[in-house]
DNA sequence: CAAATACATCAATATATCTTGATATATTAA
DNA sequence: TTAATATATCAAGATATATTGATGTATTTG
């Protein structure tokens, strides 16, 4: 029940989604990469990635001193049926970008 | 995106879990049966089956001054995935109770 | 080592949601 | 018609969640 929740809770919420949106499409993209994308503030982001990450929706895997967020694999079938819904939600991608003012260019991934 | 995060935001709460769960697994209920059965005021259940509503998944129908509330059908097969899901949370229904100190006793509707 | 970068977390405020009690509406029964 | 029943809705307070700006931590670079 509590996990349940946990799952929906974490994509009660329009910015979540289209992050996870982001993250379904992109494949694997540091928290600068959405953070440049969307033009939100870091602290934002970062507080939402971990609540999809609670929600079980993502894993991170920390390389030097980015973390990269991909969709966690293998996913069970019911957040799988979630991830398709929201692709068809036709919630528009924010154009990536891959230069930073501060230095981030990981946009991909490596 | 909107009736999406409606939809979510209907299951986003353990009681209308446990009265969705209740409705799906009782067939059509009156409110009076929901009010009993958790011993939870009426305003409170009637705001509750309100949201199921708009969230997609529940129909009612007027007879008299009964409201009766039931899984809508069709079901699409988003929803009907988080039933199932539901469904095996191991909420635990709330004894079904037929006779009420107040007169209504349409637990299992009619 | 010192500075910069990437990210996480905290505290404060803003906003949304839930619960309760009161009130309104409609239907039926007396 | 009056009273009672079933349900819906509203207003107020309580609780939860979101956003921002500040600060903390680890890693890398010079």
């Amino acid at each position: 029940m509590d996990i349940f929740l946990k799952t929906i809770g974490s994509i009660n919420d329009e910015t979540r989604l289209k992050i996870l949106n982001f993250i379904n499409q992109s494949g694997e993209v540091c928290v600068c990469d959405i953070e440049n994308a969307f033009g939100m503030i870091q602290s934002r982001i970062s507080r939402h990635l971990k609540i999809l990450k609670e929600g079980g929706f993502l894993r991170v895997e920390r390389r030097g001193r980015w973390a990269y967020y991909s969709i966690r694999t293998p996913l069970d079938a019911f957040r799988q049926s979630i991830l398709e819904e929201v692709k068809y939600l036709g919630l528009e991608l924010p154009t990536p970008i891959h230069i930073n003012s501060k230095g981030c260019n990981n946009a991909t991934g490596i």
